[in-house]
DNA sequence: GACATGATTGTTGAC
DNA sequence: GTCAACAATCATGTC
C-alpha cells in the first residue's frame, strides 16, 4: 500500500496518462521478453472488478465502454467496507500465492535454461508447469457457482 | 487483420 | 522510498 499508487491518487488526470503508458506498451506490442512468464495476479480491486463486470454488464447490457466500467467498478469499490472486501482480498492473495508458486518454478526453469538444458528438456518443462490451473492447486477455487 | 485506447485500483518490481 | 508498469475487460477506431 502506501507507496503504491501515487499518481492516481494525486491527480486523476496523472490516471489516464499512466493507463495510456501502460497501455502504450502493451504486453502484446512488447512483452516478447518472457511468453512463459507467469502473468501478475490480480490485486483484490480486480477479483472484485471480475465479478463487477459481470453484474455491470447484466445490469447494463447496453454499455460497451469499459471505461465505464472501471469507473463505476472503481466507485463501488471505495464505497465498501474492510469487511465487505475481505473475501475479495483472501481471494487475491491465494492467488498471489499461486503465483509465488508459479514464479518460483518459472525462476528454476530460468536457472536451468542458463546451466545448459536442453531445450527439448526446457520444452518438456513448460509443458509441465503450464501457467495456470495447472499448478495442480485446484486453487482456482473460484467458487464456480 | 492487428493493435491501441478508454478507466479503474492494487501490487509488484526495479531503481 | 518512490515511481512505472502491468494485471482484466471488450467494443471501437485507426492504420
Amino acid at each position: 500500500m502506501k507507496g503504491g499508487r501515487s499518481r492516481a491518487d494525486e491527480n486523476d488526470n496523472d490516471t489516464k496518462l499512466k493507463s495510456r503508458g501502460a497501455r502504450a506498451g502493451k504486453r502484446k506490442a512488447k512483452a516478447p521478453k518472457d511468453p512463459n512468464k507467469p502473468k501478475r495476479p490480480p490485486s483484490a480491486f480486480f477479483v472484485f472488478m471480475e465479478e463487477f463486470r459481470q453484474q455491470f454488464k447484466r445490469e447494463n447490457p447496453n454499455n460497451k465502454s469499459v471505461a465505464a466500467v472501471g469507473k463505476a467498478g472503481g466507485a463501488k469499490w471505495k464505497s465498501l467496507s474492510d469487511a465487505e472486501k475481505a473475501p475479495y482480498v483472501a481471494r487475491a492473495e491465494s492467488r498471489k500465492t499461486d503465483y509465488n508458486k508459479n514464479m518460483t518454478a518459472y525462476n528454476k526453469k530460468l536457472a536451468e535454461g542458463e546451466n545448459g538444458v536442453d531445450e527439448n528438456e526446457s520444452d518438456k518443462s513448460k509443458s509441465e508447469v503450464h501457467d495456470e490451473d495447472e499448478d495442480g492447486t485446484g486453487e482456482e477455487d473460484e467458487d464456480d457457482d
